[in-house]
Formats: C-alpha cells, sequence, structure tokens
DNA sequence: GGTGAAATTTTAGGTGC
DNA sequence: GCACCTAAAATTTCACC
C-alpha cells in the first residue's frame, strides 16, 4: 500500500479528530468530496486505519493511578506464556501487554483508581494468576505527553 | 460529573467505535436519540470524552519496532527537566514521556521502522538532548494486546 | 478525479408524560 | 428526566461522466 502526500494528510488529520467531516477533509486536502472519501474507504479497506476510537480523559472515571509493571515468569514454557496471556487479558485494568527484551518477560500497562486499589489488583488479580515469578512495579507520577499521532 | 449505567454503555461503544451514528447508539441503549445525543454532547463538554482518533496500523506504515526507553538525566534540576521535556516532545518517534519512580527519571515509548533507525534516532535525536545521563532500551518483541478501553 | 442526486444522519424545536 | 414527532441542515454515499 503506497501513500501520497494526500493520504498522509488525511491520516494526519484523522487521528486528530476522527470526526472531520468527509466534506472539510476534503477541503483541507484539496480533493472534492467522493474521491476524498474513496481514498479513506481505501485506508480502512487496507488496514492502515484500525479504527475509530474515543479517547477518555482517566481522570474524569477516577483512574487517577497509571503503572508499568515488568514480569518474570516462574517457567519458559510456550503452555505458561499462553495461559499468562490469556488471563492477563481478561483483567480490564491491564490496558497493554508486551513481550520483551532484558531480564523480564512482559511489561504491562496498569490503569487503577490509586495506589491502594492498585496494590489490590496486583495481590489479588495478577496474584492469582500462579505462573507468575515476580512483579516490579514503576509508578507514573505525571504524564508528559502522550500522543495519538503516528509519524508518516 | 456522575455516570449512570447508559452514559457507561455509551462510553464503551464510543472507545470501541467513534464512528457509530446517534440514532444506533440510542438503539443499543434504549433510548431516543435526542436524549442520546444530549448525554454524548454533555460528555464531550465535560471532558469525560477528550477526542476521537483515528488507529493506524504501524505495520502497515513501515513502523515495525517499538520500544520502550528508560531515561536517566545528568542533573535532577526543574530547568534541565523542563527543557529535556520540551525537546522530547518533539521527537515525533516517541509518542509517550512519563515521569516515573524508580531509579530512572523518565519513560519514554517510541517507535520507528526497525531496530537500525531505531539506534540511529536514539544517537542522533535523543542523544543530541545534552542533559541526558544514560538511555536503556526496552525492546518490545511482541504486543500481546493493547486495549482502547478504560475500565468503567 | 469530478458532478449531481439520493439516502442517511445530525441537530434542533416543540408537545406531553 | 424521557418519548415522540417534525423538519431543516449537513453529511454520506451512489451511479455515472
Amino acid at each position: 500500500m503506497s501513500l501520497d502526500k494526500k493520504d498522509q494528510q488525511l491520516l494526519t488529520l484523522l487521528q486528530s479528530n476522527a470526526r472531520t467531516s468527509v466534506s472539510e477533509l476534503a477541503t483541507t486536502v484539496s480533493l472534492s468530496d467522493t474521491p476524498c472519501l474513496r481514498r479513506i474507504k481505501k485506508l480502512e479497506a487496507s488496514k492502515v486505519i484500525s479504527g475509530y476510537h474515543a479517547a477518555l480523559n482517566p481522570r474524569a472515571l477516577g483512574l487517577n493511578v497509571l503503572v508499568y509493571a515488568f514480569v518474570r515468569l516462574s517457567q519458559n514454557s510456550v503452555s505458561a506464556a499462553n495461559m499468562f496471556e490469556e488471563q492477563v487479558e481478561k483483567l480490564n485494568h491491564v490496558l497493554e501487554c508486551s513481550v520483551i527484551s532484558g531480564s523480564y518477560d512482559y511489561l504491562l500497562k496498569i490503569i487503577a483508581a490509586d495506589l491502594e486499589s492498585y496494590e489490590s489488583f496486583v495481590k489479588h488479580k495478577l496474584g492469582s494468576i500462579n505462573c507468575i515469578a515476580n512483579i516490579e512495579s514503576t509508578v507514573v507520577l505525571k504524564q508528559t505527553f502522550s500522543k495519538k499521532q503516528l509519524p508518516l
């Protein structure tokens, strides 16, 4: 899939605001509505655009704590990994799960109401997955920024 | 701002698909269009919904490498921190910047085309910020999952 | 890539419960 | 607070050039 200048502009605009109307997008990129819409549909069909999502303000929902948790499993078997990944995906407070290089196996991005509920979450929810050897939590003291824009 | 059951349903639906029409949302949550739209506008005005963003597929854009980089500054002054945060925000490949607890000062989420361009990025772009003492890179070998859904 | 028209959606106003 | 109705404005989407 090759992206020309106009495709890139459209992607930038849609990443910034997914609800921009096609006619406004078309005007901005100097196209008329139909070819503009055709491009967007093509970007969706080719999975360059994977979806459109409302971003919520965690604070407004009472979610004030963000933590990166490093996890090491007690066994390096495929079945332990699969079971861990399956279990952890069910936990709504875990927003992201990555297999990483280095001395830990996984990096989890976890959100919680406060440090107390995070502690409780680690103890009762994460802790109940029995193939975990140990967990190291890195608390985010402040999010300097978070971009919704990929470099093109 | 208090959220009742219907507000929560709307938030879940919009996080999953920001382009769902109001009438479809209204049907799903058992409301008619007008009150449904009023709720959405209220959620936007009160900043519970901070925006709507198209999510792109990094692979389709040739961005195959994701890295978490831990950064320690050489001085613990406010001015060094401000200058670092300001400089790093200008770098398009840095998607996220967090002040963290522990032995490092910052955790950066960085995306790049491949490991070679990541190396080059760290050397020339990050490296040019002179208050950095050292950087430790944790490469993401595989994203198990990434949710666009906050727990309600 | 563009035009024009149809179909759909958004948005607002008004009534009554 | 909501349902229901109506209707204008805006937007999406289509066949066709």
